[in-house]
DNA sequence: TAACTATATCTTAGCACTGAGAAAGCGTGC
DNA sequence: GCACGCTTTCTCAGTGCTAAGATATAGTTA
């Protein structure tokens, strides 16, 4: 209570700020998990910011780069394919679409076999940018991630893997039952 | 050239879909960073997931949720200060502190020593609801990240900390050059 | 003191994306 | 062959944040 605490603050003559600092004492393995948590967003900031920057000066965001590089290696793809692929929404991946054929880079096209299908598939301006971008934007990669030698890059790779999975499998139930 | 493309898919009877599937080549090196980059980030992306859908459950963004950490762990913080711990931009953490504010979960207080700045400190409520939920998100994010155990948790922090300290340092002048 | 530079917060405009729902088309069961 | 449920894409309003610049204050130098 701010009560209790402003009686405190007034016996000892400390400044009312309401403010002052707590600790919330853990076990051991919760206090493993949070901290994973968050090195694993802080790096990926980390990296990502760079990521981000080397696309940017092409006029581009990650999520653009992102489909320009799947449809590139995959060939075209129908935009349901590419939305569960890069991970964004229905109304987002029609928008990113809409966007990248704005800048010329991609084309729809209609499915031959499902009228409601359509494909997104690269131009050939798309495919040369592709190619004259990648690999500057590779060895930016490669640079940022440096810190880590080739075999630790691949064993945390395996690891990251393990987490991943394990947690898009971790479902809402689970989640519950959890909080209940 | 799209034209020679057209001309050979007639030559070989194939479908005229500009998109047909490349490939590029690259060193192992630069496999393994590129690998890493896409598997840290849909890592993040599904523990993100589950943390952030958990922190929503109480009306809270992640990073709002992220705030009433710091301040409940540290005390009052000038802006500045909170700022820079959780990353977000100066107009950022302006927006979010109101938000918070109107919530009725923080204060801003005059700082005495410096009439530019302002403090921002949990209310009572504020640190009630922390103290509320934090268990249960707690609980959240250890099943989330359960995939691994805590050596290997511990292992992976002990990593992920070297490559988001590597990829912060990786500076702007070395990420031109390269690209040069 | 006055001018300058630096810093802290706030304002405004805008961007990238989400989520819910609409529209169109597909296929199955009757 | 037709109604019904399921997909696939698109629309639209809203959200959470950024970036650039404005404002106010602090410290520093002449």
């Amino acid at each position: 209570m701010s009560f209790r605490r402003k009686l405190d603050d007034m016996a000892t003559g400390r400044e009312p700020l309401p403010g002052t600092a707590h600790a919330l004492t853990v076990a051991p393995e919760t206090a493993a998990a949070l901290k994973l948590w968050v090195v694993l967003s802080r790096a990926q900031a980390a990296v990502s910011a760079h990521v981000s920057a080397d696309v940017a000066r092409h006029g581009l965001t990650l999520t653009e780069f992102g489909i320009l590089e799947a449809l590139y290696h995959r060939g075209a793809m129908l935009l349901g394919e590419v939305q569960r692929r890069i991970l964004v929404s229905s109304g987002g991946i029609t928008f990113l679409v809409d966007r990248l054929v704005a800048k010329g880079l991609v084309e729809r096209q209609a499915c031959p076999s499902d009228r409601r299908a359509r494909y997104a598939a690269l131009t050939d301006e798309g495919s040369a940018l592709l190619e004259q971008i990648f690999p500057a934007h590779a060895a930016v990669i490669e640079r940022v991630v440096g810190a880590l030698d080739q075999a630790e890059q691949e064993e945390m790779t395996a690891m990251l893997k393990r987490l991943g999975h394990g947690a898009a499998a971790a479902d809402i139930t689970a989640t519950e039952l959890s909080n209940a």
